[in-house]
DNA sequence: TAAATTTACCAACCCCGGTC
DNA sequence: GACCGGGGTTGGTAAATTTA
């Protein structure tokens, strides 16, 4: 329901009606003019007949309506419920009637195929000669009201989001990393570090201008600084380091913690001062900021300080990773192509892994998605050309008779017993995780070198 | 809204110990 | 000694969220 809002100062923005007379100016931004050109199409009419667009929205009735879609959009920041109320409801609405479900995270193979055949057939609509002319429009200024225009008379939002069931403006952010000729440029050499340092210095963080320079996306060069920048160590990690990380951790987690909850802790701690706090199994790898992590720890970029910590956190939730080794890693395997084989999903992206995790044992789901792939890259050949279910598939007829056939052997040699895995715990006892005095705390007792020298 | 930042996910590389 | 397999480490892209 759209909300009349009377005592509003913000000026109405122009009705959809002048625009389509063309009273507007011409010399909008890209983004806008594709706003006009699906509105012009698609545009809601509320039940009193009266145009509506964004600033007009009643949240709370935005985040009702949209509920039906998406279960948990009140998690989301409030404009994008607005501008996914506004420029997505209808589509969504389509799909519903399809029944089809609204879709988050890694795009599927057959979404990437529609995104390209749905650019393709724009293209070929309006005559625009590349997908880079019209992605990055702004690459081409002589051209660039031309193309716009194009974009606008034939509705451009509505052609890139044709079948595929997300919001419309994550199809669009996917469709320029698919059409980016700067994307996918495999690893950095000694050389593109180098260039990157030395363009840094001059430029600071001009990511866009910097990617110019050394033809790749501006995320690519701003990750990868984020993991140069400063001066950090590599290797195995010294027993301090680990230490600081794993203080850092903790730290990290108790500020975030609401009040209320840092409340309740105090609270039992005072009840119980020997220390057996418990926290939220999720809070253990879930919503960690690892640049603070990075900040505290010092020696090493965030990236290293969260690798290591799922690698600590595994350790310390199986106590020790023993119940993966030998026959019992074996059977892990085992019940996860069973699983998986069971699960019957057409793509990785619909796997919840919190669960599978849960078939093989107190894990957390890192770690299972990491065996996955280890298991697929290592029985699977030609994985990379294969579909989801095919790799299933073979994974069940070929690897899975292979892997029993070998555990039999084993058991027969070792007389040794597979541990049932232990049920997840909700629960984790702050000390199990934090204050424990396991043997994953590095190589050496000292430090290997200051930060900054190799 | 675009750009920047942060998080999630994926994959290659490297090294080491066991086995033939 | 060559050849694996596996684990750990590191580095890459994709997606989501926040900021300007």
């Amino acid at each position: 329901m759209w909300t009349a809002d009377q005592g509003r100062q913000k000026p109405r923005r122009v009705p959809a009606r002048s625009l389509q007379k063309g009273c507007r100016e011409s010399t909008r931004e890209e983004e806008s003019s594709l706003e006009s050109a699906s509105n012009s199409a698609t545009r809601y009419v509320s039940e009193d007949g009266r145009d509506s667009d964004e600033s007009d929205v009643d949240l709370g009735s935005a985040v009702k309506q949209l509920q039906e879609f998406i279960p948990d959009i009140q998690e989301r920041a409030a404009t994008t419920i607005r501008r996914m109320y506004r420029d997505d409801l209808g589509r969504f609405r389509e799909f519903k009637a399809q029944g089809v479900a609204i879709r988050f995270g890694k795009f599927s193979a057959k979404e990437n195929e529609q995104i390209e055949k749905n650019v393709q057939e724009f293209l070929s609509l309006t005559g625009i000669e590349s997908a880079d002319k019209l992605l990055y429009t702004d690459r081409y200024p002589e051209e660039k009201s031309l193309i716009t225009n194009l974009k606008r008379k034939h509705a451009f939002r509505l052609h890139i989001g044709k079948g595929i069931a997300r919001p419309w403006k994550l199809v669009y952010y996917r469709a320029k990393k698919i059409f980016d000729v700067n994307n996918y440029k495999g690893r950095y050499n000694e050389e593109d570090t180098k260039k990157l340092k030395a363009y840094h210095s001059l430029h600071g963080n001009d990511w866009k201008k910097i990617g110019a320079m050394v033809a790749r996306s501006s995320l690519s060069v701003a990750l990868k600084f984020s993991q140069i920048g400063g001066h950090r160590n590599h290797g195995a990690w010294s027993k301090t380091e680990t230490q600081r990380l794993i203080k850092a951790v903790e730290d990290v987690i108790l500020k975030k913690m609401s009040p209320q909850e840092l409340r309740e802790l105090d609270s039992r701690l005072q009840e119980d001062p020997e220390g057996r706090l418990s926290i939220v199994r999720e809070k253990l790898y879930k919503g960690i900021s690892w640049v603070e992590v990075e900040a505290k720890v010092e020696t090493r970029n965030w990236m290293q300080c969260k690798s290591k910590w799922t690698e600590i956190l595994t350790k310390r939730m199986t106590h020790g990773g023993f119940v993966y080794r030998g026959v019992n890693a074996l059977q892990a395997k085992i019940t996860l192509i069973e699983r998986l084989y069971e699960l019957n999903v057409n793509d990785a992206n619909e796997i919840d892994w919190e669960d599978l995790a849960s078939a093989i044992g107190d894990v957390p789901p890192p770690f299972v998605q990491a065996k996955f792939y280890k298991l697929k890259a290592a029985c699977v050949p030609f994985w990379q050309k294969k579909t989801f279910p095919e790799i299933i598939d073979y994974l069940y007829e070929t690897s899975l008779p292979l892997l029993k056939e070998k555990l039999e052997k084993k058991m027969e040699k070792n007389k040794s017993q597979i541990q049932t895995p232990s049920a997840p715990k909700q629960d984790f006892l702050f000390r199990d995780i934090f204050y424990c005095d396991d043997d994953s705390d590095g190589e050496g007792s000292e430090e290997p070198s200051a930060p900054g020298v190799p």
